[in-house]
DNA sequence: GATAAGGGTTCCAGAGACTGGAAGGTCAAC
DNA sequence: GTTGACCTTCCAGTCTCTGGAACCCTTATC
């Protein structure tokens, strides 16, 4: 199948199915006598897994490590399981950045009047003076 | 003061300080005579407040609407409360995304013997086989 | 006076992960 | 034969810095 088919099946951005090659992600894909790609049922499923693990917010890089030991028959889970874990640690890690953020814009913005007057606790708070409770 | 140190005051590094200059969200620096860029304390100030809104997550882009909030004295507080309740939100839906993101890889992870077998759950969650709990 | 350390300056390139656009070739249908 | 939907390549832009090279200025020390 060309490209768009390829896009299509397996969720991925024909340019960014490209992008992939450029980069060495996934091989250089065979060509037609035209000059188009052509992909396989084996392919898209590359492309799936690929499509999976960048949703999960696996770096590219990442992902080319997950491509491998999914290649690899003698792979040891352990390996895997090591990258998820530490995968995950860094999505609590973000989560709990985010957290606080939301709870300091919500301590100001809810002490913001939010009408046409220009007092404002959130602007306060931006330029480092405390906002008390 | 010289650039390092206003970046030693306002946590900004002397690169990004030059850096928000060429973008236009902090004024043309003056400079004294042999070239070297000058800050004066209220200089210091605003790139605490560029800190401080970075920090809470605000884009660039944004910092620079914030910037002139502060400065008019006639601005409304809802227009600041409008776009800090806009970027609360933002932040509420990345938290609920990296939480559906971390439930994903806990349940695959959670499957995963991480021995030397081959048998990996998390590759095959991520080639898109159901896992079962 | 030479030299070294520790500032500062500019400009260019790279990061990550695409995405958009221009300029053009190919193919199937009408 | 022309339209429209594909495909191709290559370059540039996004966003927010950060690193490095090559160079100048100031001060202290030998």
């Amino acid at each position: 199948m060309n490209i768009g088919l390829a896009a299509k099946h397996s969720n991925v951005n024909a340019k960014t199915i490209r992008y992939y090659e450029s980069i060495g992600l996934i091989p250089d894909a065979s060509r037609t006598g035209n000059g188009y790609r052509t992909y396989s049922d084996k392919d898209v499923e590359t492309l799936r897994f690929i499509h999976h693990s960048r949703n999960l917010g696996f770096s590219v890089k990442d992902v080319g490590t997950l491509l491998d030991l999914w290649r690899n028959q003698k792979r040891a889970s352990a390996d895997v399981k090591a990258l998820a874990l530490s995968h995950i640690k860094e999505v609590d890690r973000k989560i709990e950045e985010l957290r606080k953020v939301r709870d300091t814009l919500t301590h100001l913005t809810q002490r913001c009047h939010g009408d046409d007057r220009p007092d404002c606790p959130i602007l306060k708070g931006l330029a480092g003076e405390t906002v008390d409770a």
